[in-house]
RNA sequence: GGGGCCAUAGCUCAACGGUUAGAGCAGCAGACUCAUAAUCUGUUGGUUCCAGGUUCGAAUCCUGGUGGCCCUACCA
């Protein structure tokens, strides 16, 4: 029997947003296994799309003034041109707006109504008049029944813990219109997911098609207890498909979501020539291998499967779920710059060095993986630049006239060593354990370095001038070496693609599949060597960082001079507006009365025991020094604002804190935590200059 | 409030319950000069977060704590 096909997914981005580091660790996991299995010889496409559905495409659609279909048109085409930056090779890129989802939709809802899993049931939600839309929970604002704090979402209050209907807030707003919402009775359909509870137990439970920490985890939650009935619909207007025996309701986004790994193989088979039914409905065929965040498990492992059971298709070989990408040690931020989207990196930054790092750090487990950029610089610079490449470097140029030897030499048998190691290697990459397999290689990487010290080329290139033997002997050397280089580059093609490229041009020989790794290369000529790849610069990475920086609400600091006047006005939403409506109007007097300074922060410690706090110590000029206790602490390091100016409310009443009194208030924008912008002066301002 | 994951050398990470807990990087001392200040040799460095327990034997298993990250909200 031949070996199964296999069709794999990664999960399909949100079209609400670009693509940043974060996202691409499951991308480039993804497309390292996709490649590792190609290399193999294994039959397997790489299929994705873009996520288009939803009150959020809705919404912003409206807020931008443009069709849905041309917002998540625009974001498709930045998502497929960020995956194409990092070699990360699709098969077949889609989208959930598409005919063929269409379809799949329908056929697998068709099958959920026959097997009598669908019921009808009533929900109570506030309906903003304005928008013409039901409000989600994140969209309603007002005051919390319970402890009257003003300003809580719709389902919890944030002060007091409380819980409660967004029926029950005080004085509800709209965050999307500003206007009093209604309370408003609509039918939503529910699948009764818990009739699968048999089903979903023995699949989740079987080993094999999860990691075992979450098979542990769905087996001691979710499934003890009955599953809850899973709300599949919306009430229009919702940007999505209209369930056919359901006029004006759609599908909630999440039901029409990973339908889109079908109908994008749909269109792959389409092109292709391919039958759809050879890879979604023939589990003799094809395994199916999804590879998602730790974030959306349940989805995945819980209403996807019965979906697919329902409806007759393939059930997934194995879910691999990943955990989050933390950057320097801490969540991704805007305001420190760690929140980094992949067009900013590569502007900067070569790909390949985030694919190794990230190879260099996954293992098969859901933890979190960091990105520490100093510990980025010095294992590109030291693994790949000083070890890997390196072999080429030192040795290539000998052979430019010669070529490879016309018999592979002795080499005390490191190449066979490593030739041994391959199938440890490749077991690594199938179980989606990099980074044992970047250990792996570098050990080789390290064994042959060493074997160039102890044969020193550059000594018999000395004698080999006037003796036929030397020069024989600096072939041989300089050819063993070369094909172990050769060999590493086979085992990195998965994660370097471009360098498996190169190699294969400078050897005139195309690295395509890992056999190569198994037998060495003689005879063949050796182009001029050309650098393989650059170290990485750390002024590039600190440019990055900058550019990534968020100072006021959505916008960059320039990089340099030169990009300061922008090429074009950005487009603003005004989201932030109606989220907080303007206060009523005031006279000039009333607006005297506030003696705003401008001040330079000569301290900021850290309030121990306070969350949201910082101690900073403010000068006005002279010994004129205030102390303010600030709510900033998630957005700002206290040893970055050391320095620098801000505007400060000086006439402020002193109040008592828990942690001291607070002399004035210094002026920033933004919703909180760590979304909080410093208003800043221009260069030229002095401290204690009235804002007027 | 409930739950999950994690904690090992300065940093990033290894180590089926089984010798004296190992690598790479950084540091220190030397060698070399072919190579992109690359490479090679030697070497410093650990109360495996804390406190108990199980065991002939614990970094590993159990209980409790501490800290970090995340999920979820009268639910799992």
């Amino acid at each position: 029997m031949s070996e199964r096909r296999i069709l794999v997914t990664s999960a399909l981005p949100y079209a609400n947003g670009h693509i940043h580091l974060g996202h691409l660790v499951e991308y480039l996991q993804t497309d390292i296994w996709v490649r590792f299995q190609k290399l193999r010889g294994r039959r397997c496409i790489y299929i994705c799309a873009d996520d288009t559905h939803g009150t959020a495409i809705m919404i912003r659609a409206r807020q931008e003034e443009i069709r849905e279909e041309e917002l998540i048109a625009e974001m498709r085409e930045a998502h497929v041109k960020d995956f194409g930056g990092f070699d990360i090779e699709f098969d077949n890129y889609g989208s959930t707006h598409s005919p063929e989802n269409r379809q799949a939709c329908h056929e697998i809802w068709k099958a959920v109504r026959e097997a009598g899993l669908v019921r009808e049931k009533k929900v109570t939600q506030l309906y903003d008049l304005t928008a013409g839309t039901f409000l989600a929970d994140r969209f309603v604002k007002g005051t919390c029944p319970k402890c009257k704090s003003p300003d809580q979402y719709g389902d919890n209050c944030e002060k007091c813990g409380a819980h409660y209907d967004p029926a029950e807030l005080i004085d509800p707003v709209s965050t999307l219109s500003g206007g009093t919402p209604e309370i408003r009775t609509a039918d939503h359909l529910f699948i009764e997911i818990e009739k699968l509870h048999g089903f979903l137990e023995e699949w989740t439970q079987r080993g094999g098609a999860l990691q075992t920490e979450v098979s542990n985890y769905l087996a001691g939650h979710f499934l003890q207890e009955p599953l809850r009935d899973w709300d599949v619909s919306r009430p229009a207007p919702y940007f999505g498909f209209e369930i056919p025996d359901s006029p004006g309701n759609y599908w909630y986004v999440w039901f029409d979501a990973p339908i889109g790994y079908i109908a994008s193989t749909h269109e792959w088979c389409i092109k292709h020539g391919e039958k759809l039914d050879d890879w979604w409905k023939n589990e003799k065929l094809t395994e199916v291998h999804h590879f998602i965040g730790k974030d959306i498990t349940y989805f995945h492992t819980l209403f996807w499967p019965a979906m697919l059971k329902t409806a007759g298709f393939n059930l997934p070989e194995k879910v691999h779920i990943h955990g989050f990408l933390t950057v320097n040690g801490e969540k991704m931020s805007k305001s420190k710059g760690t929140f980094i989207r992949a067009s900013t990196y590569l502007d900067h930054l070569d790909p390949s060095y985030l694919r190794y790092y990230y190879a260099s750090k996954l293992g098969s487990a859901l933890d979190d993986i960091d990105l520490n950029f100093d510990d980025f610089i010095g294992k590109i610079d030291s693994d790949l630049v000083g070890k890997v490449v390196n072999l080429a470097s030192r040795t290539a140029r000998f052979l430019e006239t010669s070529g490879l030897s016309a018999a592979y030499p002795d080499d005390g048998g490191l190449f066979a060593q490593a030739s041994e190691e391959g199938e440890a290697i490749a077991e690594a990459y199938n179980s989606c354990d990099y980074s044992k397999a970047m250990r792996i290689i570098m050990a080789a990487a390290d064994r042959a370095n060493k074997y160039v010290d102890e044969q020193k080329p550059w000594a018999v290139a000395k004698e080999a001038a006037n003796s036929a033997e030397k020069q024989k002997l600096l072939q041989d050397v300089c050819s063993v070496c070369l094909n172990l280089f050769r060999q590493l580059a086979v085992y990195l093609a998965p994660v370097l693609p471009k360098l498996a490229r190169q190699t294969g041009e400078l050897l005139d020989d195309p690295i395509i599949a890992w056999e190569q790794s198994q037998s060495p290369l003689t005879a063949k000529p050796v182009r001029k060597f050309e650098h393989l790849m650059q170290r990485v610069d750390p002024k590039r990475v600190a440019a990055m960082i900058a550019a990534s920086t968020e100072t006021a609400y959505g916008e960059k600091p320039s990089e340099t001079a030169e990009d300061a006047v922008p090429a074009t006005i950005p487009f603003d939403t005004d989201a932030p507006l109606l989220a907080e409506p303007l206060a009523e109007q005031i006279a000039f007097d009333d607006f005297a009365k506030v003696d705003l300074r401008v001040a330079r922060v000569v301290a900021a410690d850290d309030v121990e025991g306070a969350k949201k706090l910082l101690k900073l110590t403010l000068s006005l000029g002279g010994n004129h020094r205030r102390t303010v206790f600030a709510g900033i602490k998630e957005a700002y390091d206290p040893q970055d604002l050391v320095g620098r100016l801000v505007v400060c409310a000086a006439n402020l009443a002193p109040r008592k804190m828990k942690f001291g009194v607070s002399e004035g208030m210094i002026v920033a924008s933004g919703p909180g935590g760590s979304e909080v912008y410093l208003l800043a002066p221009d260069p030229g301002a002095r401290p204690g200059q009235r804002v007027h």
